[in-house]
DNA sequence: CGATGATTTGACGAGCCTCAAGGTACGTGG
DNA sequence: CCACGTACCTTGAGGCTCGTCAAATCATCG
């Protein structure tokens, strides 16, 4: 894999990395740092499909479906593992194992926005960001993120609430109350979590494992 | 691909399909009729995660990750195509090109939950009934179901409103007015659209095309 | 024709949104 | 070192969208 490796790349907390409907030619792994994938309606309202962590892969829906379906920026500083599309490609294209590899990623991104739209579309506005919290907070267990329940979590409130169909405010206001039922607290970029299985049981989701995903 | 049909499959309508976290040997294509994927939470909440219509591949996510993530039941009467898993996987493997449209399949099946996620994060009810409405006609009119701007859809307003995180009440009372400005109806299991543009334009989305999918 | 399931309608209240203002932290320039 | 601007978080008040409850209408079917 790292054959196709053209180089590393450093971005700025707030940079843009992919835009909506563009076509780069660079594929993106993330080593540090996080980010935010998001889609923008043309009146401006914004959805945030995904919190980008380390090991994830950017750009795969370019590559497949020939343009971005939504935007990527970092939110914190962010270091990412440059590749170039056309070369990769071929190099998939050409090796069975890896484009079952490709599939994977692609499946377990699915699955993930089905219990995201699961959230949004079902729970309340304080089991939704009990389910946000729980569900990053597992993430950054498996990526070794976490310790003494402490993880970084680089994003503002609006992000937050963007991702979980929520207006700022109702969206301070809810965590506020997670943080008087001492469950979680998140400030100054680090989330808290004091009590996973309070949060999970106010998610109202079973506690199933992080799916493994594939690093390239 | 016809080598691995393992055979043709007859369904009532309301029988389930696949169960969500079974893991069930066969693969299916839908040949005919219309179905639900969805998901359910433990206290019974159910969150209809797309509609099943014909060329749609069914039990992929089994194949990849191991288990369903969803349920998968019959809205009409269907008639599925069935392959036999482990075989259709091997075929898989050996025929990149086929590898490429399985992952071709998944990056559309991500897209669309995308989609989905802004619908149901952002937009009001009446904007996601319209964006609703459009998205299944568009669908209907690339697979040759629409003629004289109706097309069979054969759901409850129950199955629609948990699509969409609406309640069944404003659901109801969401369509009337949709009715009531002359852009599309819904009854008997038929959507009759009389105007696509207002449809769109209600639903705040831009004329795209719907995604090609390659048939198995 | 009763029984079951889907659609429809009305009344009422709650959850969440909007508007508005104030607070805090931090950086920049005078 | 302090004034000022900016970005983000916090809090309060009021109102609208949407959910819940309840019951009526309608269709299908044994």
């Amino acid at each position: 894999m790292q054959r196709f490796k053209v180089g590393e790349m450093v971005i700025d907390a707030g940079a843009q990395i992919l835009m909506q409907g563009s076509n780069s030619p660079q594929l993106y792994t993330a080593l540090h740092g996080m980010g935010l994938r998001y889609k923008t309606l043309e009146d401006g309202r914004r959805q945030v499909v995904n919190f980008v962590m380390p090991a994830d892969f950017v750009g795969l829906q370019a590559a497949v479906m020939g343009e971005m379906a939504h935007s990527v920026e970092a939110s914190s500083n962010m270091v990412l593992c440059v590749f170039d599309r056309s070369e990769f490609w071929n190099f998939v294209k050409s090796q069975p194992a890896r484009a079952y590899d490709i599939t994977w990623l692609s499946a377990v991104e699915e699955h993930f926005m089905g219990e995201a739209l699961t959230a949004v579309g079902q729970r309340s506005a304080i089991e939704r960001i009990a389910w946000a919290y729980y569900k990053v907070f597992r993430r950054g267990e498996s990526l070794g993120l976490v310790s003494r329940s402490r993880m970084p979590f680089p994003f503002r409130q609006q992000d937050l609430a963007d991702a979980l169909g929520l207006s700022l405010v109702h969206t301070n206001k809810t965590i506020a109350k997670i943080r008087e039922r001492q469950m979680a607290t998140w400030e100054n970029g680090a989330l808290h979590v004091a009590d996973v299985d309070a949060l999970a049981k106010l998610a109202v989701t079973e506690r199933e494992d992080v799916p493994k995903r594939p690093f390239l």
